[in-house]
DNA sequence: CACTTTCGTAAGCATGTGCTTAAATAATGC
DNA sequence: GCATTATTTAAGCACATGCTTACGAAAGTG
């Protein structure tokens, strides 16, 4: 999870990630859609392949990229657990809140 | 947004997110949680803030930390976005796909 | 006021990261 | 095989980042 968010927690990567969203692009594409080198984009594109955010099909000599929005769901289901828990949480203090409220007459001290 | 990505991608800084998710908990006892001096979770805690991932509220000398789910909602929300993008694209496929099968039988050359 | 507690900021350092240029690899065509 | 095209890998460099130690600031307490 760490590895994926430190892939999309790059601008340059998240870009790629765009690009490559809607189409399946070789990597000399997607560097012309840059103002950087091209091992600087196969650089990302390698972060990016390892983090398992895209997919890399070999074609002549060409080899074409595609995002695959698995890790990104999964990535939204964790962040999705995240918010619930805190409403869990919320939720038990009502609770507790609730309680004292009830308890209030008998209290000591 | 990235700066968002960029404060969670760091694994001590999400780690103190678990931790004052569930409560408001002073600097302090965070830093206790970690094998690292104050000083580091001290700009942990502000990369966090700067971030707007966390709230600050001072009582005596102590300073009280809570997460903030909003940003992680919107996070949440742009991750969702991506993986609709997608779903919209593969739907444009498969429609243009349909046509193709269609238009076969007048196919010219 | 001095003193304590709690915490942030400053400076410096080691390591990580993104970039470049130069060289290597892989598939294809002659 | 040799050359061409598309791309990755290697080496090196500048800058960012997370850490530490030392110091400073803010809010009580006597």
């Amino acid at each position: 999870m760490e590895q994926v968010l430190r892939a999309i927690a790059e601008p340059r990567r998240l870009e790629i990630l765009r690009l490559i969203q809607a189409a399946e692009l070789p990597a000399g594409k997607i560097a012309s859609n840059f103002n950087v080198t091209r091992p600087a984009i196969s650089q990302h594109l390698k972060v990016l392949k390892v983090a398992g955010l895209i997919s890399e099909r070999r074609q002549g000599t060409m080899r074409l990229y595609q995002a695959r929005p698995e890790k990104l769901s999964e990535l939204r289901a964790y962040l999705e657990q995240f918010w619930e828990d805190r409403l869990h949480v919320l939720a038990q203090e009502a609770e507790k809140e609730e309680r004292r409220s009830k308890k209030r007459g008998t209290e000591r001290k």
